[in-house]
DNA sequence: GATTTATGAATGAAGG
DNA sequence: CCTTCATTCATAAATC
């Protein structure tokens, strides 16, 4: 069996990229065997399970005594959303919560541009539940947003002309790292990161997903 | 609900799945983009940070109180786990071959500060004789480059200088290093452990822009 | 082989 | 918008 630190060797070394056509564009794209991909699902599941015993056992735990110090500790105070305030000691860039971010990414993928400034106000309203921010940073996330979305496609193009008549052993499939390719229409139309990031969504105490039963039913 | 196999059935409705011809043989394989790999390992390493701090969690509660009833028992050591742990969720990154640090060191000791697009280019063709590389390599190169001996200089300016408290703004990357070494400190920092922690909240009642039912876009 | 250091990359913000 | 900068994060390389 592969396990997955040996695909990411893989990965590395001898990419699993290339050149795949799909509704008519070429884009480049990881390619995983089945035993592959069945190797990842075991191991999120195997995450998800310990989690959802974790926290259980934290709920009987802590229910059981009221430690009122110890408490989670340090998880539920994160120092950037319970100190709005003081700058003294700490950073004055805003940083997006991941609650915060997920919202933003998904009204990103909407597709609907430039957010007015109407929306900046709503979108700012509704992040503020989850963590401080202001209205300034919700325009500058969307500009930088849709600025590195752009070269990033930008560059995955002029790699694929770059060396087309050049000589070198390099291959074209072959661009070390180019990270995220963002082809909106595939997003939107299979979104992955949406569903792999509502995977680590604990919100929800019952956690109805992370059953581990319901993952053993294949293969 | 939206769970790991979720996400494998959802992979084999769309038409993720397609014929490869690797190595003169044909196979079938799911296709990921990057930025979906990217997510996925984004995801995972928030569930090791969970994971790590459940269990911690755990030990300072059953340490204070020895109730013996629960336990993690087995699964701490869970075979899978152990093969993998979350060292799945290492990234690649580009390293200059010695060749290619020279032409850079000279290129830009010939201080022509801004390295334009053009530059970028013609650099990154040069430099793609001598192993791989990409423009973006390149450009992030000059950009920490030039960052880093800036900040040198400052350095060395400030503490000719003088003030005994002025280190605490300037060694600021050093600062940060020493922390990494007590991860049991809580860190003002943007982190996976930050992500972990607001995902860990199950005290927070509920999402609308979480729910998996909002997420339906896609046919 | 565990820590520490050096450095490639990501990103919020400012400038134009 | 696009470019640039400053800061921070994460990891390869170096060190002990």
């Amino acid at each position: 069996m592969v396990n997955a630190m040996e695909w990411q060797k893989q990965q590395q070394q001898n990419p699993n990229q290339q050149r795949n056509v799909i509704a008519g564009e070429i884009m480049y794209v990881k390619v995983m065997t089945d035993e592959q991909l069945e190797t990842l699902r075991k191991q999120i599941a195997v995450y998800a399970t310990i989690c959802e015993k974790l926290i259980e056992m934290h709920k009987t735990l802590s229910a059981q005594q009221d430690l009122a110090g110890i408490r989670l500790g340090s998880m539920y105070c994160d120092p950037l959303m319970a100190s709005s305030g003081h700058k003294i000691t700490s950073r004055q860039r805003w940083t997006p919560t991941s609650v915060q971010l997920q919202i933003l990414e998904r009204i990103f993928d909407q597709g609907t541009g430039t957010p007015s400034k109407e929306k900046i106000k709503e979108i700012t309203a509704e992040l503020s539940k989850h963590g401080q921010i202001s209205e300034t940073n919700v325009y500058n996330w969307f500009q930088n947003r849709r600025a590195r979305s752009k070269r990033k496609q930008q560059n995955v193009a002029a790699s694929n002309n770059t060396n087309t008549n050049t000589e070198s052993e390099v291959e074209t499939e072959v661009d070390s790292k180019d990270k995220k390719t963002k082809p909106e229409e595939f997003q939107s139309q299979q979104s992955l990161a949406n569903v792999a990031a509502q995977n680590v969504c604990f919100h929800n105490p019952d956690l109805p997903y992370l059953n581990p039963e319901s993952n053993k039913s294949d293969s």
